[in-house]
DNA sequence: CTGTTAGCGCGTTCAT
DNA sequence: ATGAACGCGCTAACAG
């Protein structure tokens, strides 16, 4: 049979509820009696019901993440680094908090069922990284469930997506916008006038927003859109081969391509070298996030560095509680150009 | 206040009894008080108390999966295929299963302290991946967790660690050894005779298995083992790059570099450029693992290719029943050697 | 500082 | 097919 609190409770002749504020250390305890108590518990091997004290402090240790792709770095280093912030003191239970993570898969549905299933846990808290999907419908389902979901006590972070007004959850937002533009105006500034474009999914903040930035920087040169030259496609590497192989085909003449992400960018970089096409002699070539492997191509990739694992740590201490949330619940965190070897003159 | 299941079956003219069943599907209803009760739910907007059916049901939905860092492509393909597959059906209330990723940092005291607090939980299932730490110590302490831990009904799957006999836990094991042993064959059947290996930290199963295949090829060719030329360090790029530049230093004239695994090899490469030596013409170099990126890097890495997506996959099915364990609880999974252009003639 | 008393919200017998 | 009653194991008042 599996031992309870009141088994421990009967070998270290104690209440249980004693046992219990041992356990949790909230308060004060004997400490004769308190060594009593561990003593007991070491001896029977004696594991605490978390479904139990769950139910009767109607909160739980768990936080969720909710992830596109926990196998894509990007989202792999914004979760590591909000599960670094979660332990320590302050919760109940030696203060050891659970990480759920959760894979949408950029799914509108599994966000939502995601959620649902957190809020079912009574989740502690819960941290929403990567950008949103723009659909009104969905939009409004997904504000109504944070607005339960924080009425309920569960703290909610939003990690690299625009603010969910009125819904009471703290957004740390990534400035998509600027980089995109900052990074266009670079290759502007070495000369190049022809630039594809190989965005991410439609629908989604992220992908609209550093599109965006490149439209603003192409624009204050005077220089068309570039529609022509902007495809779409899922952030992997395959996007970025494919989309490389059409626009070289589209526009021979071009000098230069900008990647929704660094992965897109590799993708794209292995098309170019297939072709015959030097970086960045040929073509130039851009990507955006900065993930560890970005360093390492060659030539090195231009950039925009995020700063994912501070970001996220700092979402993961505002869950917590463990920091005050930016004034109005809203924070926008810059990119910062990182210019390498695959971006050169036109 | 919180809706609760009384709530739900007052409105829906039914007993609580029969909201419970309705909602985990488990014993027959009739259509109409089906609908009724669904009805209900929509209209109160009631989530099930997830930690008061986990007491009551002695079981949850949740899901254990160590790791050692999150944001590591090894760590992330593996989490997020386990994780894949422990949704579906077969589950209580909706056959939704929540993954608890959790990063031990490989440290022995963490992997411990997780297993107790996934304990707590009273997790349905737990997925530990990666390689053991070589500490008969703590060897002994996780084997009898394990133990407790099968004994209290929760599967327990090992995924790419050797088997923990007598606890009950399932492994699926890569074939480190030989993969280390092929990969060191490619080389010296490429010519080559000095060889530098960078390792990854000592006292676990994976750095030890690597090596030792790496010297088993050594030795069936009547080589050295070349133990000075062995250096060791974590799994990351830094260490890659540091031990390249020691390597180079003891031994100007080696032609090959064997790294723990991609990311290492990664920062080797850099590190070689950075001295001026061509790959492979003057050096060649592997890694281990192929890692999405590892086809990228120029040149493409050759590698041993370990299937952490579908060996994974198969370790969330069996850990959720899904599928049968192996005979003896026992299967070795091979790595398939991969040869690209970072590995030429000596 | 410690013991006593009530539930927390649900699943599951047993009846019917 | 449905209802009534009990208990899962623990925490949180309230006493003392």
């Amino acid at each position: 049979m599996t031992v309870t609190l009141a088994d421990v409770a009967a070998r270290a002749q104690v209440s249980p509820a004693t046992v219990s504020r041992v356990l949790n250390g909230n308060y004060p305890v004997a400490a004769a009696t308190r060594e009593r108590v561990l003593r007991a518990v070491d001896e029977l091997d004696y594991v605490l019901n978390g479904p139990a004290s769950s139910l009767a402090a109607a909160t739980s240790d768990l936080v969720g993440i909710l992830v596109n792709d926990i196998a894509d770095p990007f989202f792999g280093i914004m979760a590591g680094a909000v599960q670094s912030e979660i332990g320590g003191p302050g919760g109940r239970a030696g203060g050891e908090r659970l990480a759920v993570v959760c894979n949408t898969g950029g799914s509108p549905e599994r966000e939502l069922t995601y959620l649902t299933l957190l809020q079912r846990q009574r989740a502690a808290a819960v941290v929403i990284t990567g950008g949103a999907i723009e659909d009104a419908e969905h939009a409004a389902a997904l504000n109504a469930k944070l607005q339960r979901l924080t009425d309920a006590g569960t703290r909610v972070v939003l990690c690299g997506r625009p603010p969910a007004p009125e819904t009471g959850a703290v957004a740390l937002s990534f400035d998509n916008r600027g980089g995109g533009r900052t990074l266009t105006q670079h290759l502007l500034l070495l000369g190049h006038r022809t630039i594809g474009y190989i965005a991410g999914p439609e629908e989604r903040t992220t992908t609209r927003h550093r599109l965006e930035g490149h439209r603003d920087a192409l624009a204050a040169a005077g220089l068309p859109n570039g529609a022509e030259l902007t495809l779409h496609g899922p952030y992997d590497r395959a996007t970025g081969h494919a989309a490389a192989v059409d626009l070289l085909r589209r526009e021979p003449a071009l000098t230069a391509i900008v990647a929704a992400n660094d992965t897109v960018a590799l993708g794209a970089c292995a098309a170019l070298r297939e072709a015959g096409r030097r970086i960045p002699d040929d073509v130039s070539v851009a990507g955006f996030d900065d993930l560890p492997f970005s360093v390492d191509a060659v030539p090195a990739l231009t950039t925009v560095r995020l700063p994912l694992a501070e970001a996220a740590a700092r979402a993961g201490r505002i869950a917590m509680g463990r920091e005050k949330e930016p004034s109005g619940g809203v924070a926008t965190i810059p990119g910062e150009l990182v210019v390498r070897g695959s971006t050169g003159r036109a």
